[in-house]
DNA sequence: CCCCTTTCTGTACGTTTGTACATCAATTGA
DNA sequence: TCAATTGATGTACAAACGTACAGAAAGGGG
């Protein structure tokens, strides 16, 4: 009943390090991803990896570097995600709109979505760890920069960011075209940059 | 050295049963944004609201009861932000340009960020959160959809969102000019709803 | 085959946690 | 003034924690 699934762990007793190492990783990743940073406990990551508690302690001189590996693990693997937005921004034929569904499968996935929250609330409360939270969005932008003037690429990755909480927080994940929509928006502003009073519409003024 | 500001308290061993709930509850909260919300325990919030280890289980069941007392206050308190972006935007002459100073007092403030933060942390991993972390993006959202279409709204709000994680995450502020081109852009877009290739800018194409 | 090195495991210990509760002090109504 | 009552306090305890470490076991070289 409160067992739970072992994550990919060598056998009990075999040597392997490597593997071992691995499997920590893994399993303190999956942990923080369910319950946050401070969920993580060297029994709880013995458990779930399949190994000793003794395991838990040998690789990391202590819990803290456990914690830091295991955040530089979902690090990486927002890493691999961004390695494909350059490729679709690489491509000849690309418009902004071609970025909407590459959002959208990232909002869509609460694996990812969890993993970059709990790396931006590390890095906020902790500055220590804010190099790490900061990755995602300073590659981002620099992808977009390719394509985008600087400060409409981070327009357009600070809106992802507030997406990404939208999605954490919602069920109903946002229509592809709201999506498109805004990104185009930010991308190409009708009046690139001005303070003069804009037409606005008028939703009947509060009674 | 180790001691820390005391919040509120009541002379010690006085009665007074309100003012020593709410100054447990103030320390908690105080707690919770500087180190997250699962870093309370009974005796640092007895510390810091300078009351017994015993007073802080007399009011509340458990200390998830407590926590949870700590979150509807860090509520309140961006609600009561909130009041004052709707006396904006009930303004007659109000523009979108005129939530971007509103917009950047939040974000310079980093109680107001770290406790949003920490509310959509709290709510993305547990869904008995989920509402209490909603409630500010659902009342931006309505205040704002007096003045612009409920999509236009929310595109804001997504953007705000994410503005708060940009805040968390570095030290220079946003300028104020950029809020304000990106709110237009957000509010006013310049083909309102469409998929078409769009011009777009050409940063040199990668080597 | 056996031994030596490296890896793995489980136990143990001191600390800190949430919570229960007996004791004490302050306030109030007579 | 003086019980009686309500609120405040500090101690106690089991559970869970991080960490240290002694011993068991595995793999490879002779």
């Amino acid at each position: 009943m409160t067992e739970q699934p072992v994550i990919d762990a060598p056998a009990p007793g075999r040597r392997d390090p490597e593997g071992r190492k691995r499997a920590i990783i893994a399993a303190a990743a999956e942990l923080i991803i369910e319950g946050g940073t401070a969920s993580l406990t060297h029994r709880r990551v013995a458990a779930r990896a399949g190994v000793s508690l003794g395991s838990t302690t040998q690789y990391f001189a202590s819990l803290d570097e456990l914690r830091e590996s295991a955040l530089e693990q979902l690090v990486a693997e927002t890493d691999a995600a961004l390695d494909l937005l350059a490729e679709i921004t690489s491509a000849d034929d690309f418009t902004v709109a071609d970025l909407a569904p590459f959002v959208r499968s990232w909002l869509v996935d609460p694996r990812q979505v969890q993993a970059d929250l709990i790396l931006v609330s590390a890095g906020a409360s902790d500055p220590t760890r804010r190099a790490l939270a900061r990755r995602w969005f300073d590659r981002a932008v620099a992808i977009l920069s390719e394509r985008l003037p600087p400060d409409r690429a981070r327009a357009v990755a600070i809106y992802v960011d507030g997406a990404m909480i939208h999605a954490g927080l919602h069920d109903e994940p946002l229509d592809l075209d709201v999506i498109v929509g805004d990104l185009e928006a930010l991308a190409h502003p009708a009046r690139p940059r001005s303070t003069e009073p804009a037409p606005q519409h008028q939703n009947g003024p509060r009674s």
